[in-house]
RNA sequence: GGCCCCGUCGUCUAGCGGCCUAGGACUCUGGCUUCUCAAGUCAGCUACGAGGGUUCGAAUCCCUUCGGGGCUACCA
């Protein structure tokens, strides 16, 4: 009987959550939901100086909306926290003097100056840059100097010789010669922890198994196991391994403004369904195997194992994003969709979340569901029903304002009139019959005149629908409009 | 420079020695449908980075090479 999972998502919120990150917060969530394991969220704030509250806050809340639900963390607590490493700084250096008691790490005074011109010099003679262990072993005496200087000291982790090996749940086999992982520090001179000695000790007492995360953080995998071993931990019960590999942009740098929108808030404000976002990002680097690529969140978790994790970088693709969003909205039921698309259309002033307001957009939203590809769209499309101050686009005004035009536009006011049945059914009927049968006009032609003087635009949801749900008399109204211009 | 990871259509991927004249999805191109825009539908384009092996047989195994990326901090 192996022991329960339990998986952590710990990023340091030095910004907002950006598409890299949530890909790996969501093959973390999705492999603790898979296996019935405990999903942790733990946020990594020991580098005071670039993440702040409002990032954490942020990280938090798009986690949530995400759907990304943790078992332990902030918010919902836990038997092993508090979840923020700043609150748990006496921990590690609880650890860090207990590493140097036994000889596991030692102080190091050299400053940074020195210790860029030993890399330096590294560099310069070809050699692997990195600690020359020079205070490793310092007497009394020297220490005693260096005090004496004033010189503050890290703390910092003797590498032993010979080399880590693991297994990489998606990579096989990695081993790593010590020569190559030069001693590291720990705590900085002010006694504040590093990220090697925090994630250690938190993943250790924290007692995750499993720990999923970006193939940035391959080569610090044995620095971290180092610190396993300090803390005295079994090899059995080390954390299991597994490094996802990157997200980059679509021109192969690493994904930014440039290539792509990183901020998951972007695409919230876009409209996008967080259900297409996951879906989409887990298609970046896994698949389930067979050619499904439309899969809920559930389906998500009862399909997904890091076994079918790639071990190659994907590209984001924006268009596959939206074909994804664009199929999730059309297969929400109308309650759901009209529940996602109030909020865009209260926020672009286009209504103010009145009950006939409510009503109209409803009836609307058929029309325009499989017409667009993420929910800002919908209040352009249904401007022309709610706008106060109705007036035709400017590129438009000449398409309406010749002869031909004027003559259809005359001719449907006069034959729209007695219609007493306004449904679009009806309004079609009496169109074709005057316009293209009588008129003998080209539907585009004849139609296209009439869409501009009823939205406002060359482009806009199925015609007759959209006249009916105007309603007679503001339909009549604007193609009179349209006939004085 | 050193160490490490990665390499199938433009993109995401399927593939784990014969089912591959390499499948799916997105994009793109063309057709159909059509009141615009979409949606839908049909078709097309296009890939195993290169070179050597191993094998009756290789996208799949091995080696070399080239290319991309990461790490090399008192960042994470």
């Amino acid at each position: 009987m192996s022991k329960r999972v339990k998986v952590r998502f710990a990023p340091s919120p030095t910004g907002d959550l950006h598409v890299g990150n949530i890909r790996t917060a969501l093959f973390d969530w999705a492999y603790a939901r898979h296996t019935g394991g405990t999903f942790l969220f733990r946020i990594e704030d020991t580098d005071t100086t670039r993440v702040t509250d409002e990032y954490i806050n942020a990280a938090i809340d798009t986690l949530k909306w995400l759907g990304l639900d943790w078992d332990e963390g902030p918010e919902v607590g836990g038997e092993n926290g508090p979840y923020l490493q700043s609150q748990r700084l006496d921990i590690y250096t609880y650890w860090a003097e207990k590493f140097v008691e036994q000889k596991d790490a030692y102080y190091c005074y050299c400053s940074p100056t020195e210790l860029e011109a030993v890399r330096e010099a590294q560099r310069a003679a070809n050699q692997a840059p990195g600690y020359n262990g020079h205070c490793r072993d310092l007497t009394a005496n020297q220490i005693a100097a260096y005090k004496a200087e004033g010189r503050g000291a890290v703390v910092r982790m003797r590498m032993p010789d010979g080399g880590t090996s693991f297994i990489d749940l998606i990579r096989g086999e990695m081993a790593f010669d010590h020569k190559f992982v030069p001693d590291f520090v720990l705590a900085r001179a002010d006694g504040s922890p590093l990220y090697t000695l925090a994630v250690a000790v938190d993943d250790v007492l924290m007692k995750v198994t499993h720990i999923l995360r970006g193939e940035d953080l391959l080569s610090s995998t044995p620095r971290q196991i180092r610190v396993y071993q300090a803390m005295g931990l079994k090899e059995e019960d080390y954390p299991v391994f597994a490094h996802l590999p990157f997200v980059m942009g679509s021109d192969n740098a690493k994904l930014s403004k440039r290539n792509g929108e990183v901020s998951i808030a972007w695409y919230r404000d876009k409209g996008f369904l967080p259900e297409a976002i996951c879906n989409y990002l887990a298609l970046l680097g896994w698949s389930p195997g067979d050619d499904r690529e439309n899969i809920t969140m559930k389906e998500l978790c009862e399909l997904f194992t890091v076994e079918k994790v790639n071990s190659s970088p994907a590209r984001f693709d924006m268009k596959k994003l939206e074909a994804i969003n664009g199929d999730k909205i059309r297969a929400l039921t109308i309650d759901e969709f009209l529940a996602w698309v109030l909020p865009f259309l209260i926020k672009a002033n286009l209504i103010t979340g009145q009950v006939d307001e409510i009503a109209l957009v409803k009836r609307a939203l058929p029309i325009i569901q499989e017409r667009i590809i993420m929910f800002s769209e919908v209040p352009v499309m249904l401007k022309f029903l709610f706008v106060k101050d109705f007036a035709i686009e400017a590129q438009s005004v000449d398409k309406v304002s010749d002869v031909a035009a004027k003559d259809v536009l005359k001719r449907s006011l006069k034959d729209l009139e007695p219609v007493r049945d306004w449904t679009h059914a009806a309004i079609e009927a009496v169109l074709r019959a005057s316009l293209i049968d009588e008129m003998g006009l080209k539907p585009r032609i004849a139609f296209g005149a009439v869409r501009i003087a009823i939205t406002g635009s060359t482009i806009s949801p199925p015609l007759f629908e959209s006249m009916e749900l105007l309603g007679k008399e503001a339909c009549l109204a604007r193609i009179s409009a349209a006939l004085v211009l």
